[in-house]
DNA sequence: GGTTGTGATCGAAACGATTCAATTTCTGGG
DNA sequence: CCCAGAAATTGAATCGTTTCGATCACAACC
């Protein structure tokens, strides 16, 4: 059906390596064979068929880029900063999602050798099968995990660090009465800010604001009824930091519908710095982290990975930075709790 | 260095074809047979070599959706709709951009066989490469298009109704002076958009309060600088309607600026209905995409096409619909200019 | 005990390219 | 005109699977 190298041979009445080598470029060939080859080629419409070729040649240049959801809010700096790396090092990369269980594109990337090297940045894929995968000889970046081997190298952003520094700016503000809203229990992310909050607390003599940490599962929605708790145990803090944008952006419409002024009344720190930060009234002030900075550490990491260097450190962590926008004020007398 | 089947083969003192047997699931072995595979396989640190299986078998069940930029504000929910049918039958999906001038691994992907089809969502792909790679066989549907042969079928939305719809609204409202901001000259979507304005203005016999277009390159920056000359020229619109969402909120912008209230002195539509536009505030009224519905028709095409059965309709149009919120009002004899 | 049937296992031929050593063709110098 | 050496072309092996017809083992049946 499909005209192959074979056909285009015959057709030519040249052997087979002729036409490959005619056909690749890697050899010279006479421009009297070239030209029979090319349009013997065209004349059966054939096609080159890149699987037979990766399997012959075993070097793809391809990098498969793992996410748990193509379409999440961090995806798109992320792959920017990928793609600008692979491309000016001729490598190609193609996005898989993780997810469809046991057998997602991602883990088949994972288990059946279809790339050179893979960056994973999806919490669907087990630990394990990292591992396996990396200890089996696929170069890997992983992000957002803690973990590492023989070729595996983790990225992670510093959330403790990320809370910390969220919560050092309200205290500077000269606040005293702070409010958690965590995302979920079982998030680490989350904890690790968690962490960072106490500390910066705990090294200005002070206590979270409420002993119990109300919990917004990460969702705008979940902000929300998080501030109504928070509004009918009628004791309000001064300000809050919700460990993501989304549920500060929740928390906001929750205020402003409680008819609590921000930053008059409370201030509001969040954590991401999604693109929505900038555009919600107020403008958010919040902890970005370095997501495109992470695709191009990424990508430098593997590349030097597949360049046969095991690299040095094994778990990076990157700094986060504080944005700030209208949503926090200096605590006046006025608004004293 | 890398165990095969045949190293495991030998391990596990079973021929090559057993082992494939095995490992696939394919055939039935014994229970004795398939633990002796399985354990040499572990021992030897087997791993599958998926490409020399594509190759061999022919399908593989891969989609490649290929899109100018993974990070597009439509690319989020485009691919949610394909994953969603991809998924159900059995598909998987690997993304690639079209990024990266003639090797780009979107071109690889049209031409050298490696996927089962194809979902073009990339301006930079020229229409000849999809026509060619169509004709050898590629079942292919590409989007925001007016082409189709064989295996290759268009979707595109309706940008005239759309422009239309919107325009009608504004009309309806009570407007007579409405300003057209448009993308770029270039662009066929913002063309059609206009006629479907201008359509609208016809049947109710007004005419575009401009007869230079002005242009906004489709940015948030062109929409400011849009309004600007529009305020420049003193004759203002009591209604305008911006070609996308990021000039229109560039428009507003702009408008907030210059002390003018929408809606109350001004009405202003958008296009798209990208997130941001329900957090702007005013919330922009706007028209809506069925980004979701393309994503979803596109692949559903596409399987029937892989099926075997070309496809009746071959260039399908999408309706938009229109999205209330806050930024248009009824015009009041007050706002008469 | 020989025949038949069934299910497990095996051998060998693809799949469609790349690659390298071997062979043929071409070139120019003596 | 012949020969060495370079350039172009060819043949054959290989990449790691899948697949299918052939073989083998074994139990059931008359």
């Amino acid at each position: 059906m499909l005209a192959t190298m074979k056909d285009v041979a015959k057709e030519a009445g040249v052997s087979l390596s002729t036409v490959s080598n005619t056909l690749s470029g890697n050899v010279r060939v006479t421009e009297d064979t070239r030209k029979r080859v090319v349009e013997a080629s065209q004349r059966l419409n054939y096609q080159k068929n890149g699987i037979a070729a990766d399997l012959k040649s075993k070097t793809m240049r391809t990098i498969a880029l793992i996410v748990d959801d193509l379409a999440g809010p961090f995806f798109s700096q992320f792959i920017q900063g990928i793609q600008r790396v692979a491309l000016d090092n001729r490598y190609d990369v193609v996005a898989c999602s993780a997810l469809g269980q046991k057998d997602s594109m991602g883990v088949k990337f994972l288990q059946e050798r279809r790339a050179s090297g893979a960056i994973v940045f999806a919490s669907d894929i087990a630990e394990d099968l990292l591992i396996d995968s990396a200890r089996r000889g696929l170069p890997i970046v992983a992000i957002d995990r803690m973990i590492s081997n023989d070729h595996l190298v983790s990225i992670a952003v510093d959330n403790f660090q990320g809370g910390y520094l969220a919560t050092k700016h309200l205290i500077d503000l000269g606040h005293k009465h702070i409010a958690y809203i965590a995302g979920s229990n079982d998030s680490v992310d989350d904890h690790e800010r968690f962490l960072g909050f106490q500390r910066a607390l705990a090294e200005h003599g002070l206590s979270p604001h409420f002993d119990l940490r109300i919990s917004g599962d990460f969702t705008e929605d979940g902000g929300y009824r998080a501030v109504k708790t928070l509004v009918a145990q009628k004791d309000l803090p001064t300000a809050i930091f919700f460990a993501n944008d989304e549920m500060a952006i929740g928390g906001l419409r929750a205020l402003a519908a409680e008819q609590i002024s921000v930053p008059n009344d409370i201030s509001v720190v969040g954590f991401d710095d999604i693109v929505l930060a900038r555009y919600v009234s107020p403008g958010l002030t919040t902890v970005r982290q370095p997501i495109y900075e992470m695709g191009a550490l990424a990508m430098n990491i593997l590349l030097t990975s597949l360049l046969g260097s095991s690299p040095k450190t094994t778990v990076h962590k990157l700094p986060c930075e504080l944005i700030l926008r209208d949503s926090c004020q200096r605590l006046t007398p006025s608004t004293l709790s």
